[in-house]
DNA sequence: ATAACCAATCTGGTTAACCAATTTTTTGAA
DNA sequence: TTCAAAAAATTGGTTAACCAGATTGGTTAT
């Protein structure tokens, strides 16, 4: 799955289609758990589309655990009732695509989260990894230069010191799109860039303390603008 | 991304590789942000290595923003420097897969926050969603039946009403994988499923009642299960 | 009657050929 | 010499043919 692309383009659409016919069809041949369903080309036939669609809604469903695909095999419904099957394809089929705020609403909820983990399992490798990314995020800035990336792995470093690897993996989808909207709406100024540097220190310097409260509260700080940004207010 | 498979495959390892020596080649021919790659076909050849091996790296890279590909023109670098480039891949490379301790350290993170925002913004229609995933997983505990896929439609029902597309797509991605690891570890058993029909009644009264606060509080005793399991503690 | 075996068939996965749109090069008239 | 128009080459996307392994049903030897 995708963090779909914002776009909802007209093969999402037709794919969509065929994750609907392949839940009705498992409520029609009332499929449980663990039952076959019929081959790709015999789906890519009844449908009416390349089988090639075919795969690719399977593969989605299979990315949400819905369907499991084995070689030479076949595609077996996986291990979860009709009725999760039937509630969780609706919600799949109805993702919005994400919006700004709520991106950043994550991003936020993520890397406090990121932050207090990374004070209280930091190894002395990651905290190095995370002076590293410190350093060169304030050079670029002193510089004149523009420093967006090196903000961004300053933040990456930091979800990487977290020792939790789903945490890991969210903050890295979330990020691109969130530099994208940053630069669409400029939301990063000179200023603000050299005021981060301060901050970032701080925080820096919380991990390296094994001080997470503090560490947090820090980040919050770092956060303001964009709390600032989406909900004009300071707190939420 | 995927949120990987948790066996590492062979294709997997194709994979990661083809993405280091797009990686390389990008830092040696110092491609900067619009500028094009080479085509898949020679890329392909360079590599030594099919085109569909090439699309598939290349189509992961465009998932985390890094690339992107325009029909019968190219595929582009995205407008984000080496530096972060380097960075990303290296950690897309590293991505461990999710252990159940951070799947389920995320899923409360999330989960706990899907409720606050569920309670303060939660529409009419949705309390009615809540309500109807509510009745349907009493009506299954009580009748003795498994009760695990009702059990899940409610937290999702939750992470719906909250309103954030985006964490309701993550609540999406972990939860297949949660309910696998919870039936491997025979985590929930028939006394604490009728326990956790009091709990679920209570976590909706207080999203219905719009107290954020109180709905937390209901969700994380909700969680205390989960909490023992992991942490061998009752809090965080 | 039963178990072992084998070949025909069916499976998802992979590869190569094809397509339409785009870009680049060529061309020829102004 | 210039520039527009057309043709050739290149692009990512799509489709159809092919592959190796698993399944299945029938056959045969025990």
């Amino acid at each position: 799955m995708k963090l779909e692309s914002l776009i909802v383009s007209d093969s999402q659409k037709v794919q969509n289609g065929i994750i609907s016919k392949i839940k009705e069809l498992i409520n029609y041949k009332n499929l449980e758990p663990g039952d076959k369903l019929p081959s790709e080309r015999m789906l890519s036939e009844r449908f009416g589309v390349s089988r090639g669609n075919v795969r690719e809604a399977i593969q989605k469903l299979e990315f949400y655990g819905l369907l499991k695909s084995i070689p030479q095999s076949g595609t077996f419904v996986a291990n979860i009732g009709v009725v999760a099957m039937n509630g969780m394809i609706d919600d799949i089929l109805r993702l919005d695509s994400p919006d700004f705020k709520s991106l950043v609403e994550t991003r936020i909820l993520l890397e406090l989260k990121a932050v207090k983990l990374a004070s209280l399992r930091r190894t002395e490798e990651y905290l190095k990894h995370i002076k590293e990314t410190l350093d060169a995020y304030e050079q670029k800035v002193l510089s004149g230069e523009d420093a967006v990336q090196e903000d961004l792995l300053f933040h990456l470093a930091i979800a990487k010191a977290s020792g939790n690897s789903t945490l890991n993996t969210f903050m890295l989808t979330i990020t691109p799109q969130i530099i994208i909207d940053f630069g669409k709406y400029h939301v990063c100024d000179k200023n603000q860039a050299v005021l981060a540097i301060e901050e970032h220190k701080q925080i820096y310097q919380a991990i390296k303390a094994q001080n997470p409260d503090l560490a947090k509260q820090k980040m919050k700080e770092h956060f303001n603008v964009l709390y600032q940004y989406c909900y004009n207010s300071k707190s939420v």
